[in-house]
DNA sequence: ACAGTTATCAAACTTTTTGTTTGATAATTG
DNA sequence: CAATTATCAAACAAAAAGTTTGATAACTGT
């Protein structure tokens, strides 16, 4: 009574992300046909109905198992150097977490379907953003959630700029832009 | 020789862009089919065809409508009174021709068209925007677009939150949040 | 290693939605 | 008022979405 989940499930939802983030590459979500899904990932579109209501219904599974990665990779990552500045740590590991999931996150991106990645990074970094925020004076004149949604959507804007045109500049470069346009202590 | 356009044309394109805002406010853009478009805006689907070739070619005359429309407000507005301050004179109008259009862009917001909405943001801030920033000394560290990609992605994001949450503040509190928010000379 | 379970498969099918074509009619233009 | 043309209903054809079946192969737990 292990109740382990069937390995042939979890290599069907692989491969239906897979094909899912290829086929987002080449043309829009719009465009995108279940069948051009199936034959894509090779699997049968019975198959794929046992699985998922739709394509909508797909996306919001895989940009689901992306975000518990980035939340796993936090946990893991955040314990180990506990500087004083929780928010660029956070930062980088965020950075580096789109960085290896790149193809993942440029596909959602030029699919304009980033409402969901900014409703998750403002979920992930709430916290610690407000804590760098807290010393700031700007914070007794606006709600401090106004200030958050300010610079989570600055810098999700810059990540988008960043994902699609890979070697503009550098992870350590675009690390030294945040930690400079966002307000430290006073 | 007037070469005028014809009345039923424009009464079409109306009656297609209301409808589709009127859907987009009750469910996905992605559920929405062409026959529900047409059944609200009581035309016959022939007649859609006759106009777009599907859905998403609709949405993209609206909102490239909606950009014409601001675009030709700024004119009229900005020559008004020439203060220094030009980017925040945009700002104001800026606002103010979304809270007019507050419907048509909730149903944008809601359906995470944001992406296009952004990209003739900065095309029509860019410049003043950029001027805004050009006396501040962050600008020698980090490439100038890369600024202006911040700051427009935080406008916009605490945009799309005050056409969500129409009465969590005043048009005149946003605005001077953007100030606050915005550098401005060192 | 084996018995029981279940995910996948091909294939045929129904239903839904899209897209096209027709010719008649009514609205608009100059 | 004559000429033009956008809209319409209605009947199609074609494409895509879903569903159902029973056979088969892959996986699980003991």
């Amino acid at each position: 009574m292990k109740n382990k989940i069937d390995l042939r499930i979890i290599k069907t939802n692989k491969v239906l992300f897979e094909a899912l983030i290829t086929l987002m590459e080449q043309k829009d979500f719009e465009k995108i046909k279940i069948s051009d899904i199936c034959d894509q990932a090779l699997i049968n579109r019975s198959t794929f109905y046992a699985h998922y209501e739709d394509k909508y219904d797909l996306l919001l599974a895989m940009i689901n198992d992306l975000k518990n990665n980035l939340e796993r990779e936090l946990k893991e990552n955040k314990e180990e150097d506990i500087s004083k500045n929780y928010f660029m740590e956070l930062l980088k590991i965020l950075i580096n977490h789109v960085d290896e999931k790149r193809e993942t996150y440029n596909s959602i991106l030029k699919n304009d379907k980033n409402g969901i990645v900014i409703d998750f990074l403002i979920d992930v970094s709430y916290r610690d953003l407000t804590s760098r925020l807290k010393n700031n004076n700007i914070i007794s004149i606006i709600p401090i959630d106004v200030i958050t949604k300010f610079y989570i959507g600055g810098i999700v804007n810059i990540g988008i700029d960043w994902v699609k045109n890979k070697n503009k500049y550098t992870k350590e470069e675009l690390l030294l832009y945040f930690d400079k346009l966002i307000p430290d202590k006073v």
